[in-house]
DNA sequence: CTACTTTCTCCTCCTCCAGGACAAAGGTGG
DNA sequence: CCACCTTTGTCCTGGAGGAGGAGAAAGTAG
């Protein structure tokens, strides 16, 4: 089960593993344009790379008016596992050494149960996925946790919303089980990171990432890099005071802008609407399966609803309120909002860029694109991926 | 005029550099504890600095039960300029290589007249210091100005309270006048380097730095580092709003941080109580300047004004709330209070700190110091100092 | 077939740098 | 005062890192 992946042996071949897992495979000459190393020193490395089997040789490219080159590409057998819990539910993926998504599962699951449980389901989906095929081991997994995570460590440190995980040795635990190395991160962090590989982000260095899930939480970049604070909390939004003295919390505060907005707050708010009568579309939902969720608010919205249009206008416009405040302070060059959130698209969008653009410093605005996320669930799996390979392609 | 100061040929060269300002002269024997290189490198390396004059050697030191060793110091002849422009004043400072402040001045200063006149001040001030014997030319110098800088051009870019500035390419002119390197910042990020450098921030490598003058800023360090955002505009907290549809600001917008804080709004909101017989301390201090600023709401506070403490503390409560935003979001190792708040201090201070603490995440606040800075006026002009010389000691 | 381009390999030479040997200069205890 | 220790600094050698020229290999264009 043990897979003992090499490691890149110093900075230069750190560099040209990850130039050829971002840029494809690619002839020697064409990567020595990307780094600043004589063909000599190159053409060593690259034998050392190729020695390790980390990069294979593979065929000869199409001539460009000269001697065809041979294509360099990282090893085809490499698979990196990326997994990313949600509150509510799990999604693990297969990807090779690019990134491609070679398999992907979602399952419902309630991250309380606590990590052993939700372990065992991970892994239990990871199994199916490599008895399905597409992986005969693993070189590295990545794993996104709703909470603060010690990321050194890889161990959650008090997260609200899943009390159980507080400590449990999650790196540790799943480095055992899976025989690969793990690294763990929050998984609003994998999910930006994730826009930033193959995603709206590719080109941009500092953004935010504001995830609208069960709550809401915001993935930092700076200079290409996740920021996370000094305890690991730093994007932890959803407790940001948007009205004195307003609605209670779960957190015990009040006003926060999770007591307006975000998954739970918005199926509270759709339930009391069908419950008094404001809707009859969501109470016929209601109706139907005794609770609503926010996916039947999307629903409601799509079909012209006007109290679910408004329920989602008026948690844009509080969220708008809190990035507006972020932008001002941090400037990004991009924002990007993801999570949960098809189906509520563009009428929160529009709220939130209102909002932004008329709140916020000119400066800061006149050129920040507010777009939604492309990559959806795979978000967060690619980023959680992405996080492993920059792991291992590290000097070792 | 002209200095041609030699730079560092590496990056060895340039830690070792840093090192000596950091830290002070030391033998070769200590500075090969510091960093990673054999004996013979080390001592190669230092012969090189001697050569380009950059170091000294400066005799003996005591004997710690062997040979004694010859002490390396960085050029006693070293001369750096720093200048702190804030909105209604200006500081220039001369400092050695070590960033001890040789001979400083302050004047008051009105940076709407425009940058023409103000620079002819400072340099004026600057002449004057040179005059009095602290240095005989400069070897470099920094900059802050009170608005947002494109920082790799050293260009203020649409700076709200001095429209005059906009473009005007102050690091080229000023390199000119100088006939040195110029390096130039928002003065906020200036200052916050001061406490970094020789301040309550020394340990720290993510902390913010508000500032509360004229307007309020805020100075963010990422790993010891300056983020300046996309367009150089990142810490402008002045303009957050904290009261939907609140007073109207100056920027255009309503309920700014700034329409309720900061040295404009507390000088107009003294006046106003003093208009209204609510206090009879500002009332004649009033009547005796004809117009009341900051500092007389600070002295009025001191000697036990109800009003005037009651006007600080709603101040401070207002920016703790923008500050438990940005510290959930950011979660900083530590936040420093400083600007021209002196004797506002500890009243100011319990505000916010006691804002921050109720409204923002345990985990981001658990082990948040807040503290007043503790260099004062000499933060800007020491940070700009540093500023400069980060660029000097950098390789060419 | 010739001329030219591109790609890749091989070889030489130079610099960087670690670490051992050793010299210099002090202290300590008898 | 001398033998022996510690600390500091210098010198030397060998090995690794790396740049760049020469040229072979393999293609295109005419």
């Amino acid at each position: 089960m043990r897979r003992m992946t090499a490691r890149p042996a110093n900075a230069h071949q750190a560099r040209l593993l990850r130039l050829l897992r971002d840029g494809g495979p690619n002839s020697r000459a064409q990567l020595g344009d990307q780094v600043e190393l004589s063909r000599s020193k190159l053409a060593v490395e690259i034998d050392r790379l190729l020695q390790t089997g980390l990069v294979v040789a593979d065929g000869l490219a199409a001539s460009r008016g000269g001697r065809r080159s041979h294509n360099i590409r990282l090893a085809p057998s490499l698979r990196f596992l990326g997994v990313d819990i949600g509150a509510t539910s799990i999604d693990v993926a297969v990807t090779n050494a690019e990134l491609e998504v070679l398999g992907h599962l979602t399952q419902p699951m309630d991250v309380r149960e606590g990590p052993v449980a939700v372990f065992e389901q991970a892994l239990a989906m990871a199994a199916k996925l490599r008895a399905s095929g597409v992986a005969e081991g693993f070189d590295g997994a990545g794993i996104g946790v709703p909470g603060p995570v010690r990321f050194p460590e890889g161990v959650p440190v008090a997260p609200p919303i899943m009390p159980g995980w507080d400590g449990f040795p999650v790196r540790e635990a799943l480095s055992q089980e899976l025989g690969c190395p793990v690294m763990v991160d929050n998984d609003v962090n994998i999910m930006a990171q994730g826009e930033q590989h193959a995603g709206v982000a590719r080109a941009v260095r500092d953004f935010l990432y504001v995830k609208i899930g069960t709550g809401i939480g915001c993935g930092i970049l700076v200079g290409g890099e996740v920021y996370r604070g000094t305890n690991g909390s730093a994007g932890d939004i959803g407790h940001i005071q948007v009205e004195v003295d307003g609605r209670p919390c779960a957190c015990g505060n009040r006003g926060c802008l999770e007591a307006y907005f975000g998954g739970s707050a918005l199926a509270r708010d759709a339930e009391n609407a069908a419950r008094e009568g404001r809707s009859a579309q969501l109470a016929a939902r209601l109706e139907e399966t005794g609770e609503l969720e926010a996916k039947d608010v999307a629903v409601a919205a799509t079909a012209g609803d006007a109290v679910a249009l408004d329920l989602i206008r008026e948690g844009g416009t509080r969220t708008g309120q809190v990035i507006a405040g972020l932008v001002s302070f941090f400037n990004p060059g991009l924002v990007v909002i993801g999570g949960g959130v098809t189906g509520l698209g563009h009428t929160l969008l529009a709220a939130i860029r209102t909002q932004v653009y008329r709140q916020s410093l000119p400066l800061a605005t006149g050129n920040l694109p507010i777009v939604l996320g492309e990559l959806g669930p795979t978000a967060g799996v690619i980023g959680a991926a992405r996080l492993t390979s920059d792991h291992l392609f590290s000097p070792a």
